[in-house]
DNA sequence: GGATCCTGACTGACTGTTCAGTCTATGGCG
DNA sequence: CGCCATAGACTGAACAGTCAGTCAGGATCC
């Protein structure tokens, strides 16, 4: 019993280790110039035994993609219970979007988004997975806001229309970021997205607890 | 002189056949999967004939990339030619962005975006160009915008922000629309991010010639 | 006859995948 | 308890296919 666990635990720490360092891999060179051999070698292991477990390159790397934005996910529902106030709620899912670099280790590193979307594009099976899981990020978004609603923060509106909306605005812009446009930096981008938010929910401006600038 | 201009005409003419190939294959496969070979055979001439122009396979593609980029730009540049009206003009962009398919040849095929947007977050020289070509398109959509300003169609405002905001918003739901997300089909797509124009910037709900519906 | 355009044949490097077999540990069996 | 059979984890070495890029030379046009 004690062996079946181990050796079962044994694998599953493994997949997970390939895992996570096919998709920091990925983020880093993209999903092609990956190779088994430098998984393999992240993991200190041989090249066959990354095909022994995924058996073959293709399988890795999409479950790659799957387990990098699942964990995107769940962490960033996590990270929603900490509070209960749309406007901070709202925050908190912009800040958690648009990180400001690479620092986030295995959870949202931008270039995967791009790799994810390209595959996405033309594998029908990719596709439908990122499509799941961007359902369950616009359900987050949706649920905040209804939170909101129901609380009498704000007035009732098309949840899932905003959702859609906020969601792809969110998109755009962190694209513009990851990819260092000259002219949309975190900052700007943070604020144009709550600005949006704010302006389509009826939300007033934020009283700033310290207010400085004129 | 006639033998000259000839020469460079034809050299011209390859170049182009080439781009346009290289550009109309990574929109189908993908920038990596696309072989030198394809894009001779689709030109119908050698491998090494391509090689002979570009130099490197990276060459080519990056530059398949660039030029079908620009030419959507120029393409869409010239769409806007045909009328004055704010209106009209926002549906011009939101349409030329968001066409229903790929029926659309070798203007902007999505597919490529995603690889521009792959390949510029890792490979500075991408990067630099994109963000030159975006910085076109944000200042074309500025342009419509203050037009519509000195008209007298809206009230001032920060026309840079709108066109980050808007931008953004655009390639957000474009990204959506091409992954063929069940719920973000072009016509919501098309609605949403033409309501969100009109609400930033104050115009009142289009006044149909023809209201027929109550 | 010289420049430009073009090609077929080749190669060298890379890399996913296979395979035969090693090592370890477990669990049963006498 | 000691021994063996079995399975799972793992690897080194080789295989096989792919492809970007080279090269020496042919065609074409002025």
């Amino acid at each position: 019993m004690a062996a079946r666990e181990t050796g079962d635990a044994v694998a599953d720490v493994r997949r997970d280790q390939m895992l996570a360092a096919a998709a920091t891999l990925i983020a880093e060179r993209g999903f092609s110039d990956t190779r088994i051999a430098d998984v393999a070698e992240r993991v200190g292991a041989s090249p066959a035994l990354v095909i022994y477990y995924f058996g073959t390159k293709d399988s890795l790397l999409t479950e790659a993609l799957r387990w990098s934005e699942r964990s995107f996910y769940t962490a960033t529902e996590e990270m929603l219970r900490t509070t209960t106030k749309l406007r901070d709620r709202l925050q908190i899912l912009v800040e958690w979007t648009l990180v400001p670099d690479k620092q986030t280790a295995l959870t949202g590193d931008w270039g995967l988004w791009f790799d994810l979307w390209a595959q996405a594009f033309r594998h029908p099976e990719v596709k439908k997975d990122r499509a799941e899981l961007d359902a369950q990020w616009r359900d987050l978004i949706m649920r905040v806001i209804q939170a909101g609603v129901d609380a009498g923060e704000i007035e009732p509106l098309d949840v899932e229309t905003f959702a859609i909306m906020w969601g792809s605005l969110l998109d755009g812009l962190v694209v513009q970021v990851a990819l260092d446009d000259p002219v949309v930096n975190v900052d700007r981008a943070r604020a144009i997205v709550l600005g949006v938010a704010h302006k389509e929910l009826g939300l007033v401006a934020p009283r700033r607890r310290v207010a400085r600038k004129s």
